[in-house]
DNA sequence: AGAGAAAACGCCTCCAGGTCGCAATAGCGA
DNA sequence: TCGCTATTGCGACCTGGAGGCGTTTTCTCT
């Protein structure tokens, strides 16, 4: 997230149309290639399960997917190549809560409120943080980044739950 | 944080001046006792643990002061202790980036701030997120809770480095 | 096409941060 | 003091992930 490697997360997602995720699939490991790395079975695999994914995956899940192809790829490997494509800024990881951290590609980063009972995961707009980010810059110095860890709370259905609950205490029958 | 246990929390703090801790320690254990719970030394000791230290304790820093006045409680003790001070409402834990959870005071609830690089974290007033909180109400329904995970970033001279490194590195003397 | 360097891999062990089950212990009300 | 049971120490276990090591695979260069 230092910027600077921002222009090949996003040229991938760029073009207005993607004709087919194949073309983006290939740049990343164009990218992966001339930073001096190999295109091995498991890394294209994992590239693959990345585009084809919209959402958060875990490494354990993207595991899976890559060894619905090639089955003897190991997690350990996984984890590997996520840091690597992490280092080249073609992903990026978040943590969601207190689970295992969720990766995505780069392009499409964005903020995340997630339920604390429910786990539901809301992607919230940057501009939803500007406020926030003005007011601690102003005051601190300090230059957030809501992506990296989401802003956790209670969905609608939950908060009005524990509306109910409290109410339901107040009142004799059980 | 359901409400309902606030009172608990906060009426240890509310004496404007407080005289002394004991004081504030002896009402926190009343609402252990006062729950079915029984007044052990670890209990106690981390009771004092929690009001002597102001800021951020892992579990562990807060078993080693324990420790220090009854060597053989057991970090685990700890954890289930910290738990049940937790669902009283005495203490909240919070996470204030990858590593182990800190804990505090729930009289003493705020939000942080914390730097990626150099972990220095701020403490951050809460109404600093009242713009975030509005919105995300409004336009989810979702009430956010900014204490129990931090809010990531760079502070000020991390992100003055960062700055700097990127200047750096677009002149070409190395 | 084939050789060689080195990147990547599979496997395994280890780590942190907790959680849990169990038998022994110790608070606390009667 | 007695007995009930909450709590404890201990150790095993769990998830999520990192790291070492010897082997395999990719890629480059001829």
């Amino acid at each position: 997230m230092i910027g600077g490697v921002s222009s090949a997360g996003s040229s991938a997602a760029e073009e207005p149309g993607v004709p087919h995720e194949a073309v983006a699939v290939e740049h990343a490991l164009d990218l992966l290639r001339g930073a001096g790395g190999r295109i091995t079975t498991s890394r294209r695999l994992l590239v693959e399960a990345l585009f084809a994914s919209s959402g958060h995956r875990t490494a354990e899940e993207l595991a899976a997917v890559v060894q619905t192809g090639a089955p003897d790829v190991h997690l350990s490997t996984v984890y590997r190549n996520l840091d690597e494509l992490e280092r080249l800024g073609i992903v990026v990881h978040a943590h969601l809560g207190h689970g295992p951290a969720t990766y995505h590609l780069a392009a499409r980063t964005h903020a995340h409120l997630v339920c604390e009972v429910c786990q539901a995961t809301i992607e919230a707009p940057d501009e939803m943080f500007s406020h926030l980010s003005a007011a601690a810059r102003a005051r601190f110095g300090f230059a957030i980044d809501p992506h990296h860890f989401a802003v956790l709370g209670r969905c609608r259905s939950c908060a009005e739950e524990t509306v109910a609950a409290v109410s339901a205490r107040a009142v004799p029958a059980g």
